[in-house]
DNA sequence: CAAAAGGTTTAACACAGGTCAAGGTGATCG
DNA sequence: CGATCACCTTGACCTGTGTTAAACCTTTTG
């Protein structure tokens, strides 16, 4: 599948890509590919050579890692719109250092990092946007170790509740899950189990609605301050 | 302090500055600083506005996270010749996102960020210098995520003084802990006593003999080998 | 040098969340 | 339309590690 039916303007609309001259952009299609994936298929493996990057067209991507003993932990989903793996290039050995998988039936566009290498070597504006880029990359991982160490199952899922939860949105909120539940769960590293139980906990409590994939939160301000204190009155 | 006492050939050892040509090592030089810490003293604050970088000329900086309960986690503990914070002039809000404070005397260089972006305008080499720089960061969290998620504390640990063990050592090693016990616990999110506990245990089963902040390592093939399996005979 | 302070170790106990096992529900398929 | 499969839930149990408390250094300090 060749890239004749990329989009100038797709591409244009993503920050990272936003900087590029009509030259720059027809030579980065040039040697681009669009892949289709289908549920489960890998798009990449850990430590395999990474001469390409992406942008997820349509579908959901699932970055994720591998124990030796058959465990996985998802480290992120990627939704349409965003780009993946573009800081590998810089990387020693330049080998992905996680996996990707498809979630659903996926579109993504792979761009060849030799390709991007030589536009960024012409232009310190797209530098600057894909260091920008890096640098959400490095504090949305530092938030997930603070997340790891400083907050317990339950924090972790209603952080990630109400990072879902649409701007605007005043007292109330309905959140559709973005993926199966288990797999929620290994990105907020708790096992399935512990996730339905937490599910059934805040219920029970009245902080939130919970029925299939769909979540109703009753009270954003409510959630997030009175789940913060696991015991609030531990000593009375 | 100012810095006039800055020696360019310092710098130019490390990657980051080393394509840097005499006017833009002079520039960057104009307007760094040396800034003196006591032990415990705060170089940075999470949260705080963010308008410099550094380089870290002696002794050990300890970069940490705080929760709102008061408990800590070290993120990372800087040694002498390494930078920090550089990737923050690209965050937007341009905050630190940890704090940084000193583990003993310090002496750190201190960096104009807005100095180092004007240098980065006009260099894409430093530009791509500055990118791998960060993408060794993005590998460093991913590999703590994975620890994190992957391991048990005995496993984190082992791996962290493995990765101690000074290259070309055959069989044994000895290692000095460059930090108080309870800082590399912190770093390796274990508990001071949990931290005790696991080198009692490493010590009675013959792995390593730990004698105050030095640890002998007795077969480093065996270690993170027979240690990896946290119950080899669990069903026996 | 006694006292204070900070770091480390030990032991007893507690618990969040993992593990195991079983059953439910809904979708897909031959 | 029964069978299979994938996902989710529930309950009982287990364990790694946190917590609490106390004792033990070692170093610093008045």
């Amino acid at each position: 599948m060749n890239a004749s039916k990329i989009l100038p303007g797709e591409l244009r609309r993503h920050p990272l890509f936003g900087g590029l001259d009509d030259a720059q952009l027809a030579q980065l299609l040039e040697t681009a590919r669009i892949i289709h994936l289908d549920e489960g298929q890998h798009l990449f493996q850990c430590q395999q050579q990474a001469s390409q990057f992406f942008m997820l067209r349509s579908g959901t991507i699932r970055l994720y890692l591998s124990a030796p003993d058959g465990s996985e932990k998802v480290i992120h989903l990627i939704t349409a719109g965003e780009t993946f793996a573009e800081a590998i290039t810089f990387m020693e050995g330049q080998v992905y250092p996680v996996n990707a998988s498809a979630l659903d039936a996926c579109e993504v566009l792979a761009f060849s990092n030799q390709t991007f290498r030589a536009i960024l070597r012409e232009s310190t504006d797209t530098c600057f946007r894909l260091m920008a880029d890096m640098s959400t990359w490095l504090k949305r991982q530092l938030a997930d170790i603070d997340a790891l160490t400083l907050q317990n199952a339950t924090l972790r899922f209603t952080n990630y509740l109400l990072h879902q939860v649409p701007t605007g949105a005043e007292h109330e909120a309905t959140i559709k899950l973005g993926a199966p539940k288990h797999v929620i769960a290994s990105r907020l590293s708790i096992q399935p189990e512990s996730f339905s139980r937490i599910l059934r906990n805040l219920q029970r409590e009245g902080h939130i609605i919970a029925e299939g994939n769909l979540i109703h939160i009753k009270d954003l301000d409510t959630l997030g301050q009175t789940v913060a204190q696991p015991h609030p009155f531990k000593n009375l």
